[in-house]
RNA sequence: GCCGGAGUAGCUCAGAUGGCUAGAGCAACCCACUUGUAAUGGGUAGGCCAGGGGUUCGAGUCCCCUCUCCGGCUCCA
């Protein structure tokens, strides 16, 4: 006998029970119980327990419990897929949010058609019980297993034995998991076998409901100069009703798809004649932009910025001086070269700019700067161009020509931390004001492998001064290694939408590398120079992204303060139309945008067009509304008012425009 | 950039296996109707079928190249 425990519970069960026997004898399975924990690591139901082991169960509605579901089913689709193509070498086939991929090196990319029929052989395999049989094995071993399968192979060559395990004399290291289907007689036929840690699901019958979504090219070890090989993405949750919520939200989404709204509510407009990646703000997107460039503008002179316009290209030389030619080349418009003499002979090559910084830069370097003006705030809504590579354009989400809302901080070492908490708290307030609430996640970036300039010191103190900015406001942080700016690290925010889905937005950097390049400095008290730091930060990011992000969060229902069309007023007749005309002028007197449907339509069909065009408020009116001076009102979201007096609706309205509400259903479409 | 898919009127889409002057709804314009809470009726106009090459008696349809878009990979604000 042996003992395990759960909790304060303790209870005796057989040697080599299993994780289920134990958490059965410890009444400890209960529910959907997918795998188990064993001393904090996952473990196989039907794996046995240690003597003394702290047991518990993995539920199959928690993200562990999916995530180990999701792995399981991707199992069963490559052995469907290497069932189907006898001759497909399988990559990885790990879970990833909401689902799970596995990669395939196969002849021809699949279609449709083939992730149907995938999907039948997988309902095939799954009927067949399979159990997911562990097993520990050494390099030498793994090498054989795989001996037929390339990607596996490089897999287990690549990890040194030795780090595996302390005991390298071809001891097992690595787990492999074997499908197997267990016969009447107690027999057992081997189906498939994976490398893989683990744990999985007790039976391949144990799937409550899967799904496979797409595919997609994707490189062998997401780099470019290796092979590309065929992904399936699928999904898989603890029952139907979850799946299905999921495939409505994948709806959902793709309704709010600001390409599509922004086209249906005549927002923004991406022809082809301009090239990927550029995209025009028709009027009404353009009344959006300008609320959000208003309020930032607003903001940063709150908030002791000082305001600067700048050019959008410059000479190339600026570029080296920067560091963005040796950095970020492949991302920069190439160079126009200009004023050379008929043989070609000198002249300047100029580049489109990438980012604002060196035009900041040399705003404060106009003069010589003291210390007592730091820190000096320098902020602009600059417009960069950068040469995204074509596959990754996406709207106005990711655009080649988009205009950040950026800043550049100059400031003593000791107002650093200061500085940076005060961009984080910015954010905040930011998020709060555009329906996002508080930011779901906070990440700091540290130094890159490559591609980075700068002592260790300097980064090293740079780092630190983020981290100690992010807890000086008690807020929780990431750590994200090796994904910082070449020139410093950073901070990234990131926010959910209405329908919970995350968005990086704010980054806040800190730069000790561009004054050394630029040789920026201050006065200090002691009447020397010092070199200042400079913080960068962009709140919104990007204008056209966060534009996007709020037409996707509010699905294109912008609380009345961004609509493009606040009221819409709707007269029942002609013989209205003077009436409406002073309603509206009543309105405009207050700022308000609106709008009066003078056509000869139906009234059904101008309500109609004023609900489909997501205008806040609709207000019809006719000979009750003059006689009594007032309005009906007919809101997007809630319920009808009649008789409401004219002037208190211009108030209400006005206030709620001025005072920047986010309605409840703000978000529901 | 790479892998796959797609491009027909301003928008959403029909146009099997090549075969008459390429269709519909919405939007636009004109006419009539003058309306009380989500589509009034009639008419007109609108297309180098993304662009360019080919195959063919004949190409929106088949082949090749280019451009653009979509889903991913990679990258990123």
């Amino acid at each position: 006998m042996i003992t395990v425990k759960h909790g304060e519970a303790t209870v005796e069960v057989a040697e080599h029970a299993s994780a289920r026997e134990a958490l059965q004898a410890l009444d400890a399975f209960r529910g959907q119980i997918v795998a188990a924990r064993v001393d904090g690591e996952p473990w196989d139901l039907d794996r046995p327990v240690p003597e003394g082991a702290e047991v518990e169960a993995i539920r199959a509605d928690t993200e562990e419990g999916r995530e180990i579901l999701r792995h399981s089913v991707a199992h069963l689709m490559a052995q469907a897929v290497t069932d189907l193509y006898p001759d497909a070498k399988f990559g990885i086939g790990p879970p990833v949010e909401n689902g799970f991929y596995y990669d395939f090196d196969v002849e021809t990319p699949f279609t449709p058609d083939d992730l149907e029929r995938i999907e039948q052989r997988m309902d095939e395999l799954m009927r067949e019980k399979q159990k997911f049989r562990r097993e520990e094995v050494s390099k030498v071993e793994a090498l054989e297993i795989f001996a037929d399968q390339p990607y596996k192979q490089e897999i287990v060559e690549k990890v040194d034995a030795s780090e595996v395990d302390a005991s390298a004399d071809g001891g097992p290291v690595f787990t492999v998991y074997r499908n197997v289907v267990e016969g009447e007689d107690g027999g057992v036929t081997e189906r498939w076998v994976d490398l893989c840690r683990g744990p999985h699901i007790p039976s391949s019958d144990w799937v409550p409901a899967y799904k496979l979504l797409r595919t997609a090219g994707a490189y062998w070890r997401g780099r470019e100069d290796r092979p590309m090989l065929q992904r399936i993405y699928g999904t898989a949750w603890e029952s139907r009703k979850a799946l299905k919520q999921h495939l409505v939200q994948l709806e959902e989404a793709a309704k709010r798809d600001h390409r599509k709204l922004g086209k249906e509510l005549e927002l923004t407009h991406f022809p082809g004649e301009l090239g990927p990646g550029l995209g025009i703000f028709l009027p009404k997107g353009a009344i959006v932009r300008k609320e959000m460039e208003d309020w930032i503008r607003e903001e940063v002179l709150r908030r002791g910025y000082e305001a600067v316009y700048t050019p959008h290209i410059a000479k190339e030389d600026l570029w080296h001086i920067s560091g963005h030619l040796e950095n970020y080349a492949e991302l920069m418009y190439p160079g126009m070269d200009v004023d050379a003499d008929t043989e070609g002979r000198g002249g300047s090559a100029y580049r489109l700019k990438p980012m604002n910084c060196p035009f900041h830069i040399l705003a404060y370097k106009s003069r010589t700067r003291s210390y007592r003006e730091l820190p000096l705030r320098l902020s602009e809504l600059g417009t960069v161009y950068r040469y995204e590579k074509s596959g990754v354009v996406n709207g106005q989400l990711r655009a080649r020509g988009f205009t950040q809302d950026d800043s550049h901080i100059f400031c003593r070492p000791d107002q650093v931390v200061a500085e940076a908490a005060a961009c984080v708290e910015f954010a905040r307030d930011l998020y709060r004001t555009f329906g996002l609430g508080e930011p779901s996640r906070i990440a700091i970036s540290t130094r890159p492998e490559e591609k980075s300039i700068g002592s260790d010191e300097d980064w090293e103190l740079a780092e630190k001064s983020l981290i100690e900015a992010v807890e000086s406001l008690g807020l929780d942080y990431q750590i994200d290694e090796g994904e910082g700016a070449f020139y410093g690290p950073k901070i990234d925010i990131h926010a959910r939408d209405a329908i919970g889905r995350e968005w990086q937005l704010t980054t806040v950097q800190i730069d000790f590398n561009l004054p050394e390049r630029f040789d920026v400095t201050y006065v200090g008290e002691d009447g020397a120079a010092h070199r200042p730091f400079m913080v960068h930060r962009a709140l919104f990011g990007s204008i056209e992204r966060f534009f996007a992000v709020m037409v996707e969060s509010f699905a294109g229902a912008f609380p009345t303060w961004l609509a493009p069309v606040q009221v819409n007023v709707v007269p029942v007749a002609a013989d209205f139309d003077g009436y409406a005309n002073e309603v509206s002028a009543a309105l405009r007197e207050k700022g308000l945008r609106v709008d009066v449907d003078a056509s000869d339509d139906t009234l059904g069909n101008k309500i109609r067009k004023s609900t489909t065009s997501k205008t806040p408020y609709t207000l019809i009116v006719g000979q009750s509304e003059v006689d009594a001076r007032s309005v009906a009102v007919r809101p997007y979201k809630g319920d009808q008012r009649k008789d409401v007096p004219l002037a208190d609706f211009v108030e209400e309205v006005a206030a709620e425009a001025r005072d920047r509400v986010i309605p409840e259903w703000a978000g529901q479409g």
